[in-house]
DNA sequence: GTATGATTAAAACAGTCGTTTTATTCCTAG
DNA sequence: CTAGGAATAAAACGACTGTTTTAATCATAC
């Protein structure tokens, strides 16, 4: 068997028996009896059963970060001094997991059920490389929303850009049980990720908040 | 040792061990010693390391979501035909975990990032009594939004809703590390209430979706 | 063909886990 | 005061864990 058979084959197998299991109540022996490996393999491979994990990872969100990048990259070459629309903005950054999701979804491979699981079931070595992947990203579509958004305050921005994530983040990892109706076709994927993008969009635009000092005691009486 | 004491102790505990380090890498012996008891309570007053997570759970969500009800039921009872505002159903929906989890956090109880790890990381068993408490709200709230919202397709409402559920959730699960700027005092977190509910409003009154079937195939191409 | 390093295989290691069993203590009802 | 169940304590059980070690096999370069 190659070399890059065993590897694939561990990482293929891991990454489905994680995400239905969950990595700690996934054990070595596990994977390699479902792989057709050794049990030595894993740490022969990838040194220990975590940094099968960060590779896991590694091999899913490096391509679909790299997409992001491309296409706000395209959106700001192609934009006037005001920089792109707010609508295109979240698309970059939105479509491309999504269609990954999507696609991974159908192939059986629920990858994406990781990463609600990173946060306090790993320890803090994998979470920081976890967030470190994403670094980037974030600061420039932070960057981008808040050129597109001018009259919001940037704290405000960032917050609003962690509520888009987070509904994103929830969709994909809960969508199959959530959205039981809607069998995951490219159609019903389009389908959601239009929604998804529309409320975004809304909510990003949303008028800017009173300020906390000034603003009555009693929260959100309207007149 | 009164019994009262020694459950609380452990739920107390082991609701923050769970939070930290996670379910399964939580030992019954890291909680018990902590706790200053025996390491056979735990089976002798719960039953099993599952069931206890099912309790923390049941005593943490619990007023929560019977807060949600009542505040639902007050705004019911005091709206015109057409029913209440769509702002004050997300208040009533997002105020009653988002004042528990701030509040959690100033007594150093992080129990809501147990919400991001029981997805795969627990049995079914525990995964349908941690959804089963949400039947109630969701067809409430549900039924709420799409009366509030009579333009909108329920699918539509309902996939909205999720994005509004998604936001907050990801917002307790992550608020205090993607917004490490924001110490966790009251103001802060009305602040980031304000935030949410004005963002979810927005997003949840943006336009109908283009019908899929309707749509020219390449996406989102504007005029 | 043989040497050499990479890979796979099999076995053993040392430790931890949740649970159960057995004993002891505590508290209260009669 | 005493019987009896509830609660706590201590110890042991059996199973499973990630990792390491030792052998065997394979492919490739000379």
């Amino acid at each position: 068997m190659a070399v890059a058979d065993t590897k694939e084959r561990i990482l293929d197998v891991s990454e489905r028996l994680f995400a239905d299991s969950g990595f700690a109540k996934t054990s070595l022996r596990d994977i390699t009896s479902e792989a057709g490996v050794n049990l030595a393999a894993v740490n022969y491979h990838f040194g220990s059963k975590e940094a099968l994990l960060e590779a896991i990872l590694e091999r899913r969100f490096r391509p679909i970060n790299d997409k992001r990048i491309v296409m706000l990259d395209e959106l700001e070459a192609a934009a006037s001094s005001k920089g792109p629309d707010l609508e295109d903005i979240l698309t970059a950054l939105l479509e491309p997991p999504f269609h990954a999701w999507a696609e991974a979804e159908d192939r059986g491979q629920k990858l994406l059920k990781l990463v609600g699981q990173i946060h306090g079931e790993t320890n803090e070595e994998i979470r920081a490389a976890f967030v470190g992947q994403f670094d980037q990203i974030f600061e420039r579509f932070n960057a981008a929303l808040g050129k597109a958004l001018p009259t919001l305050e940037p704290a405000e921005v960032t917050r609003r850009m962690h509520l888009v994530v987070g509904a994103m983040a929830h969709t994909m990892i809960w969508g199959e049980e959530i959205m039981p109706r809607a069998p995951h076709g490219p159609h019903d994927a389009n389908q959601l990720l239009d929604s998804l993008i529309q409320f975004a969009a809304a909510g990003m635009a949303a008028p800017a908040p009173v300020e906390v000092g000034v603003r009555p005691a009693g929260r959100r009486k309207r007149p």
